[in-house]
Formats: C-alpha cells, structure tokens, sequence
DNA sequence: GTCTATAATCTGATAGAC
DNA sequence: GTCTATCAGATTATAGAC
C-alpha cells in the first residue's frame, strides 16, 4: 500500500496492523505501540468501555506516559478513525477502471476484503462515531461522504449504460455497504472463509443484486 | 402482535415501544419506564456511556429508585437483548409457508422492516452483547443460534427444489442477515424510506442474490 | 416505592522527580 | 520520555428515613 504511505499525521494502517503484529521485527516507537493498543482495546471492548490504564499497559508504559504521545484517549480515537476511514477511501480508489459491471464487484471485494483484513480498525471505523468530538466527527463524516459517492456513481454510471436494472439508487448503494460493512461486527482471524474468499464471494453476491 | 404477548420476564418490544412513545395513553409503570428510558439511552450513547443516573432521571425518578426494579444496569440491558432478540425471533418465524423463494423474500423483508421499526432496540440487540454477563450472553446466544439457523433452513430448502444457486450456504445466509442487521447502524426515523419500503426493497435485493 | 446522602471504587488527566 | 503519586470528579450501588 505505497499509495498511502504518508497520511496527514504520519501514521497509515499498515503501519498500525505491523506494530500490531509485530510484522516489522524492529521495535516499534511508542506512538505507534499505544495506537496499536487503543485500536485493540477499542475493538475488544468498544471506546468507552477503554481505559488509558488498559492502553498503557498494553502499551507497556504507565498511564501517564501515554498523555507524551497524545493530549487526551479522544484524540488516540481521532487517529485510528481517520486513517482507517482514508485507507478504504484510498482502497476504493484503487480499483480499476472499466465497465460499470466489474468496476463494482471490484469494489465489494476490495471494500469486504479491508473490513475483514482489517477487522480490528473497522469496528472503530464503523461504531465508534458517536464518541468523536463535534469537530473530528465533521472531519470524518467529509471522507465517508466520499465513500458513498463512489458507491453510487458506479451505480450511476451501470444505470446510464444499462448494466444495472435497480429500483432505488441511494437506497441499493447503502445496501452494498452494508453487505461489507457489517462484516466488522462479526469477522474474526481464523475464520473458514479467509478475507480474500469472503471478498471474491461478496463481490459476487452484490453484482447480482444490481445487474439487469 | 398477540402471539408474545408473555415473554419469560413479562415484558416485550411492543409494551417498551408504548411505554416509549406514549402510544397506550396510560402511565406506564416504572419498570417499563425505565426500560424504555435504558432502550433510549443505550441505543444513543451506548451501553458503557450511559449512566444509572441518566437512565433513572430519563424515567422521571432518582438513581436510587432504578435499584428497587432492577438489580444492576446490566440486568436492565439483558432484559431488553432478550426481549429483542426472542421477538425478531418470533417474527421470523411468522412467515408464512410456501415456495422457498418467496418465504426468503418475505422473511428479510420482515427482519429488515423490524430492524428499521424498531432501530432503538436492534441497535442494543445488534451492538450491546460484549456488554453482557458471561450467562447471559450463553442465553442469548441460544436464540442467536435460531435466527441464523432460519435463514439457512430456507436457503437448504432453495438449494434442493432448485430454485436458488448458492456458491457458499452459510456464507449467503450471514451476507443476507448483514443487509438487514446493518440498518440498525443507520437507521433513524423520519428517513426517506419508511420501515416498509425499505423492507420490501431489501426482500427483493436478497432473493436477486440466491435465485437461480 | 420513593427520596437524600454517601460508601467504595474507578476514571481521565496532571505534577514533579529522575 | 518514563516513572510514581495524586487530583478532582464521576460511577455503580447501598443505607436508612419517610
């Protein structure tokens, strides 16, 4: 993921998912470690639910040595939310160009993939909202206008050229979303189907909830 | 909806809905009112955000009085996941007999319009298990267990009569439950569609998805 | 069955030494 | 940049009067 290799604040998700994993082999700086904390924790038991001791600890620093690396656990959230959210944008952006027809199941597949790949950071991308304050919540909403436009233009652009037969535009856009979307609150590691097989039979799935 | 009007613990969706908008006309009891006050808060800030305090003064009465009705918050959440989820249960279970086909569009029509109508109470269904005791969570999941098994029982029987071509069963079934689970996410009232629409809509998507 | 008052604990965040 | 210690306030739940 070159593409995203630099986000606004300096940290992207695939630098998130390797201090996780730990994939990098070299020890990670402590930004990154509590990021990958918070997005565990947060994931695990929700944003509230979260303290700054249980960040810390998983961290393995004390909770005062968290407020070094961020001003408050609301901003940690702002982080992950929002490269998360930059990460689909940049994911949906990525997919080829070409006919309307497979231009969105390579969409689905890429947006269902990345829910499941990455399922850890988008249940915070998808539930935790509500605990973002009034002016990253309006930051935040901006990108994920934009990821429902991309839905709906290829739905525009199947409808123009006669691909898709759907009875309501906005209405069947949020409804492939939601196929992809919902797959956070129930993805874990080690499931039957891997997150490439459960994108390639989504993909499938919400082709044939379009097509004429 | 006569067939749960008694539930294990004496309460069901359509008493917390009155007692919620007032539809009876009549004082609702206390019990009921703070059930309806948790319903409320749960769904708008989450389980671990709300307070006994907003729950009580969300009832009209102090944080004490909600302890003489309910032993615990936790308690309080359970009664209303199990009320939801055996009521989604009961309307699945409602759709009539007939061609696999047509029970498949009639019961996600039925489990989204439910989902949209009372999007309060799913979004504590949905969103509020990890909150839960380890028993009750067992309990509920039993009946989890059942809603999932619906869907499946359905697509088995459309695999056999040849009416549906399914690459991936319980893979379809979980894509199917996700369309309509997810509207609890984003659903509010006064939406562009109503609880109907939307339910015949998402029927109509889902049986796109499986027919042969 | 409701209230006021409060116990016991936990929370996000800060102070100041090293 | 990390630690220990702690502040100030909030939290669930209980005690006891009416």
């Amino acid at each position: 993921m070159l593409s995203i290799a630099n986000l606004g604040h300096g940290v992207n998700v695939s630098a998130i998912t390797n201090a996780e994993t730990g994939a990098s082999r070299q020890p990670q700086p402590a930004p990154r470690r509590l990021l990958a904390a918070a997005i565990e924790a947060f994931a695990e038991r929700g944003y509230q639910a979260t303290t700054t001791r249980d960040i810390a600890s998983r961290a393995g620093m004390s909770p005062a040595a968290l407020y070094v690396h961020y001003p408050s656990k609301e901003r940690l959230l702002y982080e992950i939310s929002r490269s998360g959210h930059v990460d689909v944008l940049e994911v949906l952006h990525a997919v080829p160009g070409g006919p309307p027809s497979e231009r969105l199941r390579h969409m689905v597949e890429a947006f269902t993939t990345w829910h499941a790949e990455h399922h850890t950071i988008a249940r915070v991308v998808q539930y935790e909202l509500a605990a973002l304050s009034a002016d990253h919540l309006a930051d935040i909403a901006a990108v994920r206008r934009d990821i429902t436009a991309a839905f709906e233009d290829v739905l525009t652009a199947g409808l123009a050229d006669g691909s898709f037969e759907i009875a309501d535009l906005s209405g069947s856009a949020l409804a492939l979303m939601s196929l992809s979307i919902d797959v956070a609150r129930w993805f874990s590691d080690g499931r039957r189907l891997s997150p490439a097989d459960l994108g390639r039979l989504y993909g499938d799935l919400a082709l044939r909830m379009v097509k004429a």
